[in-house]
DNA sequence: CGACGTGTTGATTCCTGTCAATACTCGTGG
DNA sequence: CCACGAGTATTGACAGGAATCAACACGTCG
């Protein structure tokens, strides 16, 4: 395991980046201490996969650091990428038994876990965490809603413009960005990129080049975007301008 | 409103065809009572639009009868549905003030609505609304995640047999169905059904066609569908055999 | 160096969208 | 009764966008 992971673990939950923002966001100092007896750490190199779909589901818990995909695969081997884990987003469905998707770190990642059973009898008794699950849960599926927008009637150009869009827009609010250009890496390959999008990884790389090449973004060797001007950008996903807002 | 309709209606939550189904499905007689202080039933005829997008949300609730869409619009009026509204299925997000997506009846449709703001205080005091609903969504996630790789990485041939084998798979769980060829009405007109897989209605139609034409599926008029072997549908759906099973 | 993973670029194919004409069903009204 | 129009569906011709197949560039690691 790498001495830069572990340096990204949290001391205690006081310390956690995410505290305000996970699952445990409502829980109170009492019900904190809980799920800290619960709870443990697991790092994950780039590229490794952190759940196999159809295994035993161990263990549910939060993306900490770093970034990880969901990807459901068909037999002839065509991926779709279903679900991006950006830090504070959940991992696992309690009450189900196996996992539906494989669960893939992207970059390197820390998860903060807990076993499943303890945290399935904890929700029950804990109405705080099961709110913030429902909450949590609710914007997810508008998040894939948005999504089947995209796969369904967008262009591969409008597709990688939605992308960058939403990457950015992440980047933005999580670094406190306060106007000018946004800058940000893709935390995906290409091919990633392609699985996400419903696009081939050829397509992808030919419609970035043309953003490039046309301004609405800037490139610093494969994978460190600049945003010059972000209205221009949310113009070429498709969104109507406010859909652009960084609220 | 239609007599028709107004028969649908159930004389109380006991009548209730979705009653074990529903957002109530956990509720005690006693929760039901209360549940019962704000309920109230609205029948809306095809076509008509139950909820406009942006619009402020009055109430929540849930498909009693009838089938309905949730749908996406861009300004230049592409569409995509992002969700079949079928019997038990809740419609509105707790919490949150406007409406995100139109909500169109696609047949005449009975809903059992709740003023929004006592149904959320009521879920605040009542966990087995909140785990319910906490369950539902997360079954809504999955099929949302579903339909992201039907829409990014499915021919419009596996497209047209992936959306018969859920409708034909929803009506043979509610029918109790015991072998044999299935059959059933489409509830979505080719149009709706193009909006619903991201295709043109024109490809709808000649993929319907196609499939009518080597057998795979028989058509009595134009909505009238016959399944006379379903593993065969799965198998052009591209599903895995087993993914057809009528669990 | 050579192998490998990642990304770019080109030539060609083909699936699906687009545009257009026609049929069918159903209600309305002359 | 039939004409008419609106909504829905089918079918054909054609074009275009993305997939496919293929070659090559770049950086890293053993």
């Amino acid at each position: 395991m790498s001495k830069l992971l572990v340096a990204e673990i949290p001391r205690e939950c006081g310390d956690c980046p995410i505290r305000h923002r996970a699952v445990c966001a409502r829980c109170e100092a009492d019900e904190l201490e809980l799920l800290d007896q619960i709870k443990y750490y697991r790092t994950y190199e780039a590229g490794q996969t952190i759940v196999w779909s159809g295994d035993r589901m161990e263990f549910v818990g939060s993306v900490v650091k770093g970034v990880g995909t969901l990807t459901q695969t068909m037999e002839d081997g065509r991926r779709q990428v279903v679900g991006l884990l950006l830090p504070s987003d959940f991992v696992g469905r309690p009450g189900r038994e196996t996992a539906t998707y494989d669960v893939v770190a992207t970059t390197d990642t820390v998860m903060c876990c807990f076993r499943k059973k303890p945290f399935e009898e904890m929700m029950v008794r804990t109405p705080h965490i099961a709110q913030r699950l429902l909450q949590m849960t609710l914007d997810e599926l508008d998040a894939a809603r948005e999504w089947m927008l995209v796969l369904g009637r967008k262009t591969a150009r409008e597709k990688i413009a939605s992308l960058l869009s939403i990457v950015a827009r992440r980047d933005a609010t999580l670094n406190l960005h306060a106007g000018g250009p946004i800058e940000f890496e893709l935390p995906l390959t290409r091919e990633a990129m392609a699985d996400y999008l419903g696009l081939t990884l050829e397509t992808v790389s030919r419609q970035i080049n043309a953003l490039k090449r046309e301004g609405v973004i800037e490139l610093k060797g494969k994978r460190q975007v600049t945003v010059p001007d972000f209205d221009r950008l949310s113009e070429e996903a498709g969104d109507d301008s406010d859909g652009g807002m960084l609220s």
